[in-house]
Formats: structure tokens, sequence, C-alpha cells
DNA sequence: CACGACGAAA
DNA sequence: AGGAGTTCGTCGTG
């Protein structure tokens, strides 16, 4: 029998768990805990998760108990589990289903039992959309505060169901080839088939609105194309660049028995309604001036959609979750690799989009082998002596600048170059300066936001061809879809603990490699400065996601303490 | 009229 | 809490 002090998870009660990775069962105590928890910070071998009233009803959607969470939480704690966390679990999660709406005689209604709906009348915010109290205890609503009003109970700590159902939209003839245009045999895999099903429930109407989370390079887009021959219905699908409606549409044609013609694009000089039409985010936020209405928000009701596709829907700007909200009664899907929001959005993709439907782990595919193994290390360098002086003087601010910019970082690239020789190396950082610098000490060509399409095209090409093994790439590297994948990838330098930004860039890692399948992936930061601190805050998604930080320390600091004991 | 350059915005 | 990238509309040029 294992002792107590052996167990991974300490509870507190204010539902903050700390999970000790030096303990043997942390791994699978980790792969439990993500399923109902968030990293949100890292010290050392301990992490800190946090269980939130979100985290527990995305849970609960996907069928989770509060009993069997509790007792699993008390099996695997070093203390007793604290009666507050364990009453307040029961509470959250007992919340869950309370609620719901639905459709009845064309009436927006929603339905509770009579203490929840008792609790709910103390609120203004949810009362002043109620019509009409009906006998048998369940509300009239305004229909137009479906969007609003889930998004006010879910701030309120009330999460409600959505029965409501969904217009079915304008039919569209649409099947997926077997064949692609390239003549390659094109069938789903597993985990792409059950995703969507997940979200296209047939004969409920609860299904049909949600997200569904897979990792870079395992064919996000082919879901979304599978969801829409599922349903059949005309689509819009909303993405995050320019790029990217150009591959939506190559895939679309390549993938399935659409023409050309039924394919449109919304932007640039391109304003095309089709049956299927690719738009992006950028496009609908855009107007003429602040006080005048969203120029291009008519979209939304230009044709009569079945279902729009939300790309990247960590991405997603606030004002199109505005816009959203008017429209419930259309069928939505989310696609991301990174569910995860610096910007507190998080309850709002809940509430407007939908629950969290699917979630393939990295590792999982990794396993499969339908992604590449990343090996992650991070290196912690001292800080160059030629400005050491001017760090400890400077002011907060510019003092993470020099940590990121610190020029000692150059030896450990090209140690690190020499080590995968040959190997299609991308060098990423966040600072032009930097970069520019870099660039030219290695010799080594550089992509920014400044060099004109024409000539990134060749330069991925060169990559791609094994012409040129590395490339140095600014903040592009993040969003820039046509970014050849590549096997190695240094990051010098990057933005204020951004997890989504780190994943994106070790998604660049993830197209499955020739022989062992194997990727380097490392993060360069400055030892003893807020940098490391970033660094760690960075590093938390794919820590959720069970990939493990390998802590180098660079050779250099190796010589210093060296020639210290030396002396 | 087509196209590139430029500044603004979120 | 800041830097970089992207996209829009406009304006000037061939």
């Amino acid at each position: 029998m294992q002792k107590r002090c052996d167990k991974p998870l300490i509870v507190q009660s204010d539902l903050v768990v700390l999970l000790d990775e030096g303990k043997a069962d942390a791994g699978q105590a980790r792969e439990k805990l993500v399923l109902f928890a968030d990293a949100v910070r890292r010290a050392g071998a301990i992490h800190t998760y946090r269980i939130t009233p979100l985290t527990l009803w995305n849970a609960a959607s996907s069928g989770m108990d509060a009993e069997e969470l509790i007792a699993w939480l008390a099996s695997n704690s070093r203390y007793e589990l604290p009666l507050q966390a364990e009453s307040m679990i029961r509470r959250l999660i007992g919340r869950y289903g309370k609620l719901w709406l639905s459709t009845e005689g064309g009436k927006l209604l929603l339905h509770g039992s009579t203490s929840v709906m008792d609790e709910l009348t103390a609120h203004e915010s949810v009362i002043q959309h109620v019509k009409e109290h009906l006998d048998d205890g369940s509300w009239h609503l305004d229909e137009r505060c479906r969007g609003v009003l889930k998004q006010e109970l879910t701030r309120l700590g009330y999460p409600v169901i959505d029965r409501a159902g969904y217009h079915a939209g304008e039919e569209l003839e649409l099947s997926l080839r077997l064949r692609t245009i390239s003549d390659r045999r094109f069938e789903l895999r597993d985990y792409q088939q059950s995703a969507v099903e997940q979200f296209y429930k047939e004969g409920t109407v609860q299904g049909g609105s949600g997200v569904l989370v897979l990792p870079c390079g395992a064919g996000k887009t082919i879901v979304g194309i599978a969801a829409m021959a599922r349903l059949g219905r005309a689509t819009l699908i909303l993405t995050s660049n320019a790029t990217s409606v150009k591959q939506w549409k190559d895939e679309l044609l390549d993938k399935t028995s659409l023409q050309d013609s039924e394919v449109g694009q919304y932007g640039g000089t391109l304003k095309q309604v089709r049956p299927v039409t690719i738009a992006t985010y950028h496009i609908l936020t855009h107007r003429k001036s602040k006080s005048l209405p969203f120029t291009h928000m008519k979209l939304f009701t230009e044709r009569d959609w079945g279902l729009i596709i939300y790309d990247e829907v960590h991405l997603l700007p606030a004002p199109v979750f505005r816009m959203t909200a008017e429209i419930q009664a259309t069928r939505r899907l989310g696609l991301t690799a990174t569910l995860v929001r610096e910007d507190g959005c998080a309850e709002d993709v809940y509430s407007l989009i939908g629950p969290k439907q699917y979630d393939l782990q990295w590792k999982t595919a990794e396993a499969a082998a339908h992604i590449a193994a990343v090996a992650c290390a991070e290196i912690r360098v001292p800080m160059h002596s030629s400005t050491a002086a001017m760090y400890v003087q400077a002011s907060t601010r510019s003092k993470l600048r020099l940590a990121a910019e610190n020029p000692a970082k150059t030896q450990i690239v090209e140690q690190l170059l020499q080590q995968h020789v040959g190997k299609p190396t991308l060098i990423i950082g966040q600072y032009l300066n930097q970069l520019h610098l870099l660039a030219a000490k290695l010799g080594v060509p550089l992509l920014t936001g400044e060099v004109p399409q024409e000539e990134r095209q060749t330069l991925y090409g060169r990559f791609k061809a094994g012409e040129l093994s590395v490339l140095i790439v600014s903040k592009i590297a993040n969003f820039a879809v046509d970014l050849p994948d590549a096997a190695v990838a240094i990051q010098l330098s990057g933005s204020f603990g951004s997890r989504q930004e780190e994943a994106q860039r070790i998604g660049r890692l993830l197209r499955p490699k020739a022989g062992n399948n194997q990727a380097w992936f490392y993060t360069i930061v400055t030892d003893e400065t807020k940098e490391t601190e970033f660094g760690m805050k960075r590093q938390l998604f794919m820590l959720e996601q069970g990939y493990h930080y390998e802590r180098l320390i660079s050779p250099i600091v190796k010589d210093a303490q060296e020639e210290a004991t030396a002396q």
C-alpha cells in the first residue's frame, strides 16, 4: 500500500490543486487532472492547477460525475480533502444541467427547478429578458436574448444547456471524395470521425454547437469539412488570415465534390458570397469609424447559413463574440489546437460557441504517430558580460527586453545548429533587432513581416527542397500557415508568457518525420531574470498536454563554474 | 483601371 | 504590458 505522503496531489480549499511532479504517480494523475482543471503556475517540480466553474462544466458536459471526481481526488491526495473544496465541487457540478433552454411553439423557454429559478429572480440582468412566467414554472424569453442570456447566466455561475435547436439553413450538395484531385486516397482517421460525430449527434438538438480541440497537424480543416459534409448545409467559415482563407478553399476543392463556383472568398477585393463562403475575422471587425456599425456584419445574414465554422477559435476577437450572440439559432463549430485565451474570454467561447466536445491530447496523437514526437528543452544562459551592468540599472520594462536579447544566446544557437546539422531548423524570435543581428552573424536568411509574399514563397520553397536548412523567422511564425514544417526549432524570445504562442511554435514541428519520427524544440532564456518566469508560464499548455521540458544548463555556465572552482 | 505604397486600427 | 504582423481603405502613379 502506497504511503499517503507519496501521493502526488495537494488539494486546497480554494480549489487550487498542487501536483508534485516528483512523485511516481504524477504522470497518471496529470492525465486525469487536466480533464477538469487548468494549469496556472509552475514552480520547480510543483505544478499548480486550478479547478474553475468552467473547467468543471466542460468536464460535466463530457459526462464526468461529481462523486467520481471527488473520490479520485481523495484517493490521490496527500492530505484529507478540505470539506469546502468537496462541497464546492458538488455544488458547481450540480448546477450543470439544472437549467435548459428549449423552443416550444416558436417561443424560447427557460426551464429549471423551482429553487434555481427562484435564485435567478434576484438578478435583474436575467429577468429583464423574461416576457412571461408560464404556469409550468418555465419562463418565456425574448428570443433575441438567447446569446446574451447564456453569457450572463454563465457569468453568474449558472450554466444553461441550449436545447432550443437550430434552423436548418440552405441545403448544400457536398460529399467527401475518396480520392483527391492529386489522386491520393483520402479517408477520415478514427479520431476525426469521432470528433465529427461528437459534434453532430443525430436526433438530438443538444449537439450541433461546440468546440473541437485537435493538435496542430492533426487535420482540423478535414474535421471541419467532414462536419460540413455531415450537415449538408450552406456554411460560413471564419478564420484568422488571408492565407488560411485560401487554404480552406484549396482543401474544399481538393477533398469534396464542391465546384470552384460554389466556394466564395470574402476579403480584400473579393467579396463573394456563395453557398460556402470563407472570410477572415478581421474583415468582420472592420468599420468606417468607431461610432458606425460593423461594415460587414451583414455577412452573417446575407445567406441562410446552416453552419458557421470558427477556425482558430482561440483567436476570435471580441466584436465577433457580440455578433455571435445574435445568431444562436445557427449551428456553430469552433476549431482550435489550444483552447486557451490569455484575455479571459474563455467563458464567452463556452457560452456563445458551445462546450468543448472533443479534446485529442497531443501525446495521444503522438503515440499513434499521427504527429511527431517532440523533445522539449529549456536552456538557461547567464546574462552576457557586455550587458550585465546595463541590466542591473535598467527599468523593469527594459530589463525584460535586455534579458530576451541577451547576446550570449548566439553561442547556444551555434552549438545547437552544429548538434543538428543538416536538419531543417527554424530559429524564432520576437525582436527584429535581435533577429537581424543573428542573421548577419550566421549568414542565414531572415523572414519578417516586411519580406514580400513572393520572396517568402521562394524561401519556403528552398527550405522545403532542403537547399536551405536554417531559417530565421519573426512573429510571422505564429500564424503563417504556409511556413514549412521543420525538425528543429530554437526559440530565442517570445511574448509575455503566451501559452498559445509556445504551442503554435512547437506545432511547426509536428508533421510526422521519416525514420524515428523525432523533433526537437529548444527555448533559450536568460537565467536569473524575469524571462525565466515568463518562460515557465509559456510552457503551461504543453505541460498540460503531458510534455516535459528538460532543463539544460548551458555549456557557457559550466565553463564559468569550472573557472570559479579552479580559482 | 490596375496596382503598389502608405497610414490607421484592433 | 509591449512589439510585430496583418488587413483595410485611400491615394498616387503608370
